[in-house]
DNA sequence: AGGTCCCGAGTGGTCGTTGA
DNA sequence: TCAACGACCACTCGGGACCT
């Protein structure tokens, strides 16, 4: 990647479905070494959406981690390990008992008639993620550090003035695009990750928890901020998944929305069926 | 073991605030 | 004035604790 041309770039977006930045990409000329040095505030400046800012961040240092696993392990046997890691949770994830049915097709590795070879390939599946795992954990909570804000609300910081609104706007905004670059291309943080940003952020800046429940009030304004950007994403599974499951009109009660989702599955079957 | 309650996490809806 | 966005409310769902 350190030695594309811009067009190569380019052609790299497309394929990762970001072709919409191509354009931008070509009026800042951006190469393969441009790209591995962009800094976050590059990128924010470059690519206008949040969401599409976190899948290239993301795909950016999952390269940088992958070239840096290969340089501390020296071979391509672990990096096959983490590609095998990366795949293992993507399986689990559609492991309904559904989905069993076809994963013949998609691992012909798993149907080998020797047992053992099955056995191997299991176990050091089991053990790449749990490596992955971990990786990703102590990434989290070693490497999280509130990010840098910009100017007038570092001088807002700095003076310890109580923010008004627009200025919290910012800050929960930097907040949340900070936490998207570790979630995975997920838009879900864990209890945790919110725990974690806001008491850092309440750490570095004692002055923002007014009246004692400054914690609770940033951690709603965290989450509502990132509810407002899954509100009008409809091509994400798992934010389908959570619209389907607590998606609901104000009045319509359990039974009504029971009947409407049997009402589906009919649809459906006589679908089949015809 | 099964029922009930509570809590946390998710949603949509509505209203208020802000800034262009 | 109006669109964008935050704050808050009411609601559903799932899981755990507790009780019978």
């Amino acid at each position: 990647m350190e030695t594309w041309s811009v067009d190569q770039v380019c052609k790299w977006l497309v394929d990762k479905n970001l072709g919409e930045l191509v354009p931008r990409f070509q009026e800042e000329e951006v190469s393969g070494a441009a790209l591995l040095a962009l800094n976050d505030r590059m990128i924010q400046q470059l690519v206008k959406k949040i969401g599409h800012q976190a899948v290239l961040m993301d795909f950016i240092r999952k390269y940088k981690q992958s070239n840096q696993w290969l340089k501390l392990t020296g071979g391509p046997r672990e990096t096959s390990l983490l590609t095998l890691a990366q795949a293992a949770p993507e399986r689990e994830e559609n492991s309904s008992p559904t989905s069993y049915g076809d994963q013949t097709s998609l691992h012909p590795a798993e149907n080998l008639d020797n047992g053992l070879i099955d056995q191997r390939v299991l176990k050091q599946r089991r053990h790449a993620k749990h490596v992955l795992a971990r990786y990703k954990a102590s990434q989290w909570t070693k490497s999280y550090v509130l990010p840098e804000f910009p100017y007038d609300v570092k001088c807002m910081l700095a003076e310890q003035k109580c923010p008004d609104h627009s200025m919290r706007i910012r800050i929960i905004e930097f907040l949340q695009a900070d936490m998207t670059k570790y979630l995975e291309g997920s838009l879900y943080p864990t209890t945790q990750q919110y725990n974690d940003v806001v008491n850092a952020l309440l750490q570095a800046h004692p002055f923002l928890d007014e009246d004692g429940c400054g914690f609770f009030l940033w951690k709603r304004a965290l989450k509502d901020r990132f509810k407002y950007v899954r509100r009008p994403i409809e091509d994400d599974e798992q934010v389908m998944r959570n619209k389907c499951k607590f998606g609901h009109r104000r009045g319509q009660t359990r039974k009504s929305l029971a009947d409407i989702r049997s009402d589906e599955i009919k649809i459906v079957q006589i679908k089949t069926s015809a």
